[in-house]
DNA sequence: TATAATTATAGTAACTGTTATCGTTATTGA
DNA sequence: TCAATAACGATAACAGTTACTATAATTATA
């Protein structure tokens, strides 16, 4: 059961995490997908943001602020979060791999993963300070 | 103005969060404080608990399903939380500094600080699965 | 100490982001 | 073409958190 049906909402959305390198909020991705949807319930867009990250199609990233945004970018990497805009970015940093290890020294549960996030201020907030 | 003034309350917030080993979210404290003070209010906690962590005498650890728990151990160190049951643990691995600079590499703006957080599954939960 | 000024509290309402419900619509497989 | 069912839009419900307000506690001053 549970088969998957299509839907042009839900591909639109994809498509719209795929083609945009900034990494919105499910609020940013209901503005931009009522221009092709002008009555799109924002309950939809949220299923299927849920939907996309369950499929491993996309990545729920969770700031401290407690704004959840969400990435079309499903291979390993980290992101900066700038303090002062609060925007999300992708850095050129490749995953650690050898990490996990270390953080196991002393520690008796099973560690498989790990995220980080990096925080400071942005290119355009440095600019306007 | 905005003087501090001294709170029973806040005073036992504090001890509470510097004398557990765990990382309580906000409910949590709340059921601990009552027992001193059984008609403290949410409110009271939730501010006494942000306070702090301005205050710099807590740290606020965001998880990524949502949970916001607190740490009265200020010293730099990273977490483990477990992908089972949400409990969120401290690890024995220090610091790393240099990382800040790596991910400087090929990015534009100011790197300041980052968070790392470890997933997988806790010594209780391997146990009893 | 007594009093005035002001912060913190308890209780509660309001708010925000998200999920659940439900009748209708769209997709799919026979 | 039709039946089965997943997805939709609209809206209600929910959880976690913050804001409001009258009262109580703390602090500074006389």
């Amino acid at each position: 059961m549970a088969t998957l049906k299509y839907s042009r909402q839900r591909e639109c959305i994809k498509e719209l995490l795929n083609n945009s390198c900034e990494h919105p909020t499910a609020d940013m991705v209901y503005m931009d997908v009522r221009q092709e949807f002008p009555n799109i319930s924002l309950g939809t867009v949220y299923r299927n943001l849920n939907l996309l990250a369950d499929l491993g199609e996309a990545i729920k990233i969770t700031t401290p602020n407690g704004g959840v945004h969400f990435d079309g970018r499903t291979a390993p990497h980290y992101h900066f979060c700038c303090n002062k805009c609060g925007q999300v970015i992708d850095l050129d940093l490749e995953e650690l791999d050898c990490i996990n290890e270390a953080a196991g020294k002393n520690f008796n549960g099973i560690i498989e993963s790990h995220s980080m996030m990096f925080y400071g201020t942005c290119e355009n907030c440095s600019k306007s300070s």
